[in-house]
DNA sequence: TACGGATGTGTGAACGTGCACACAGTAGGA
DNA sequence: TCCTACTGTGTGCACGTTCACACATCCGTA
């Protein structure tokens, strides 16, 4: 069980001796300060020499600051397979800490396993913040967050046990409202909505908002409740909206996955797009211009979202208060050929 | 620019001090060795009073170990958005270090800047192993990986410059020879190929495979060369093809993503799939299942080379001596409707 | 000449941890 | 009685870094 010790790497020490000066002069080089041309020169000289490369850890324990945010990712198995959003909103959060040069480190939770290891990974010292993607109401790690005063921002899930912790994400209820509302200004009667992840307030909300949006028109019978945001589920729903209503002319989709699906659906009924059924989305995904017809649907900001939750950490490592501990981002209605 | 140094936290000597006896004790109860019942409880009940959390840096640095590894994706643009395996790859990773008690940590390399910032952080201590995943010949953090002598294993594109590092992937050349062979089985004669990716191994195995596989069926205008593997370019290429060569009545996508564009503009030019166009694809993606009809493919193990990655790196670290450089994991044709 | 400031360099301490070692007490066997 | 083995605890040092401080030198000016 006993591991061998990594190669012994060059130190400040080493490379000191090297030129015969003290790790003082050496530290300098790194770190700014009044240092000769001729001793810079040597102790560069040196460095690459020797292959320095400064110890993180070290550094990391002296500082109190490693450089480093996590990204902690929640069952990252349906997202990565169903949701192409968790790509970009990691790559947009990455962007904004790399012109920040700080080190983003993405963090998988899957098991209870995982959960406990990354809570202890969050409060060892390794990074200096979080960004955290839709975790569940009694998740450790929000535990860990809010005792350690860990800098952080939650995206996709709000915390609510922990109303101090800012959070960036969208509205929900006002994009399925605005979405609803183009559905029923083309003129559609009978609208339903496949409606998923009602387990979520990202579902739960969507929902709301088509409910709100429709008023008078809206029928309990014209909803498809069906578990994930993905293709499968889309088909499932469409099919079952049409049994229980074929006069329906109108669906609001809770994702572009599951439009796409809903498309399937319709396409085996016979049903044309838009000609007979009006068809929305949610998500504007890649899914949006893969259908045919490309979908109507709402833009998600998944990048700004992860450039704006990394913003926030950001913020608050550079000492700011955040004031505002709950940001909505716009979700602009994209107009295309299904509805 | 100067930050506030974070909330002071608890150390050994906090909890030592609490309970009166020594740091060498509560070191003692944190790693093993002979301490008393009663010590155990006190000093069990300080931890807990205290919120102590053991500092990973600290810890790091002493110990020359971090129990974590890195794991590298490169241009994940492309790979989060046209190719699902990436996700899975990752999830098998991950679970394999989690058995063995490892934090795995994804690093996103998408500029020049990234890299060097992880070429840094993979060299400071902060990791003791990597999983590099599609790496390009003159990556610089291949050059770190193999001055350090950091335990790693490459995924997807062995490292030329540096045999010596272990590599896990799959036989692209073998595999592209048994789905051509599976369509020449099934009767068709004049096949072309949608090659992607010219400028990858992945992609340059796939055709020379199926070139060896066709014999003197092949033909080199019925290669419809496009550059990547998403489905635009299956929309392309395949427009392409039949252009060039409207009998065609075989087709070979270098991606399943590729195959379902395809699989549109076969659909466009009103083909039947399988019955005027055997169409196959590779990955065994989301896409596979999707599609109408469902795709006959090659199975992609992603997760299995995500586990299999982890393991070779965590054998390393374990000071076992890695005998297999190159190792291939089987790729099982997956027939179903297509073709 | 003396003095203050700017420039350049060395030294000691500290960050929080784990381990080797030292030490004390107890028990058992020769 | 002494020696050894085992249990339990305390102490010093090292990991590699940064920073405050002390010290040294040089220059310009009063």
């Amino acid at each position: 069980m006993s591991r061998p010790l990594p190669q012994k790497r060059a130190t400040v020490h080493d490379i000191a001796a090297a030129v015969g000066m003290s790790r003082g002069t050496v530290s300098r080089v790194l770190n700014g300060g009044y240092v000769s041309a001729e001793a810079r020169a040597a102790i560069e000289a040196a460095m690459t020499d020797l292959g320095y490369v400064p110890n993180n850890a070290a550094r990391a324990l002296k500082m109190r600051r490693s450089q480093a945010v996590a990204f902690v990712a929640h069952e990252p198995h349906s997202l990565f397979l169903d949701d192409p959003n968790i790509g970009s909103i990691m790559l947009g959060a990455n962007a904004a800490l790399s012109l920040a040069d700080h080190q983003m480190v993405s963090l998988v939770v899957e098991s209870a396993r995982d959960n406990e290891r990354v809570a202890r990974y969050l409060s060892g010292g390794f990074v200096d913040g979080a960004i955290v993607v839709s975790a569940r109401t009694n998740d450790p790690i929000i535990k860990v967050i809010s005792d350690l005063a860990l800098p952080a921002a939650f995206i996709g899930h709000p915390p609510d046990l922990a109303q101090h912790i800012p959070f960036v994400g969208i509205d929900n209820v006002g994009s399925a409202v605005a979405i609803t509302e183009h559905l029923v200004s083309t003129g559609r009667r009978r609208i339903g909505m496949i409606a998923a992840a009602l387990d979520r307030d990202s579902g739960i909300d969507r929902l709301n908002g088509f409910r709100d949006a429709l008023g008078p028109l809206f029928d309990e019978e014209l909803i498809a409740d069906v578990p994930h945001y993905d293709y499968g589920s889309g088909v499932k729903g469409m099919r079952d909206l049409l049994e229980r209503e074929p006069g329906i002319d109108g669906v609001f989709a809770a994702s572009d996955a599951i439009a796409a699906g809903a498309l399937e659906a319709l396409r085996e009924a016979g049903r044309s797009v838009p000609g007979d059924v009006g068809l929305v989305g949610f998500d504007d995904s890649t899914w949006a211009v893969r259908c045919q017809p490309q979908l109507t649907t709402v833009h998600q900001p998944a990048k700004e979202l992860g450039s704006c939750a990394a913003q926030v950490v950001l913020r608050q490592l550079s000492g700011e208060t955040v004031e505002t501990t709950r940001q909505l981002l716009p979700t602009p209605l994209v107009l295309r050929d299904s509805a």
